[in-house]
DNA sequence: CCTCGTTTGTTGACTAGGAAACTAGATCAT
DNA sequence: ATGATCTAGTTTCCTAGTCAACAAACGAGG
């Protein structure tokens, strides 16, 4: 005879709810996103080279929490793509520095409505006031555990 | 001459934050089941079968939101680890129904204790009224896009 | 100098999943 | 009965990551 005692279930956590809803989001935007044939990783490295104009690879690892080896791969596919332009670094022969082509650049604002549009269909019909106090709880979870890389999955 | 108009930033996204905040949950949670040679997508699969006690692979993979080839290699990793069993369907041919083995039903309750934990790492220091209210927020989401699957990733 | 340790980016082996083709078995319409 | 269609699970190929080993270049101490 087996009793199995039972447990709470796996809807008992907060996290489970986020992590269903969340998921949502990202995939949702995904979709968006790969009818301009790019992902949300390309989508996140494209923007934040749209801010800063230049960037080492070694520095956008850290920055999106992922690898260098990762950030290789995905610098080959977007130089592919023509989007992205590797520069060797004039005094350091190890190093690159990373930059949109024009192209890339005239790309991101587009791919910034979809990524609009993205968060209005999830969040869209949340007062101001509720977004806010969403934005709080979230930002108070970052600033307690010290988070601090840009989510790309 | 390179004009760029600024855009809004990442950050100003609801889901820029959820993500972030969502893949430390999970990452952390994955982290604490490596211990034990566990994947989070495993540890649904099992925390389901412990309930349900027998389920067709095709079923848990509507659930889960994963197609049946995925289910059928999650199948391949938990048999080899002796925490899950196969068995034929006596009537259709075709058909299985996947349950825990007595290593894998005892294996449980110990995963879903690291599932309290770390939901409680991440929010437990709000008050029981921020979390109800969390909790709101997130399945009005949940109900307004009518996803039901269980978020695996 | 020159050597030792460090940093930079790349590579190869591996993992987990999706998409679609595939096999075998069931069902259904004549 | 039997051919067509559908369903269940598997398999193959592909993608996008990690991890760890690596080569090249740098920098600091002796």
């Amino acid at each position: 005879m087996r009793v199995s005692q039972p447990l709470s279930p796996l809807t008992a956590h907060l996290g489970y709810w986020m992590r269903l809803v969340s998921n949502h989001v990202s995939h949702g935007f995904a979709r968006k996103l790969a009818d301009r044939d790019v992902t949300v990783a390309e989508w996140v490295v494209l923007r934040q080279l749209y801010d800063e104009d230049a960037l080492a690879p070694s520095r956008l690892a850290e920055r999106l929490g992922m690898t260098r080896g990762a950030i290789t791969k995905l610098a080959d596919r977007l130089t592919a793509k023509a989007l992205l332009m590797r520069t060797d670094h004039p005094d350091d022969g190890r190093a690159q520095t990373l930059a949109l082509t024009k192209q890339g650049r005239r790309l991101v604002p587009t791919l910034a409505v979809l990524a609009d549009e993205n968060d209005a269909a999830f969040f869209g019909h949340f007062t101001p006031d509720e977004r806010s106090r969403i934005e709080q709880f979230l930002k108070a979870i970052v600033d307690r555990h010290g988070l601090t890389d840009v989510p790309v999955s």
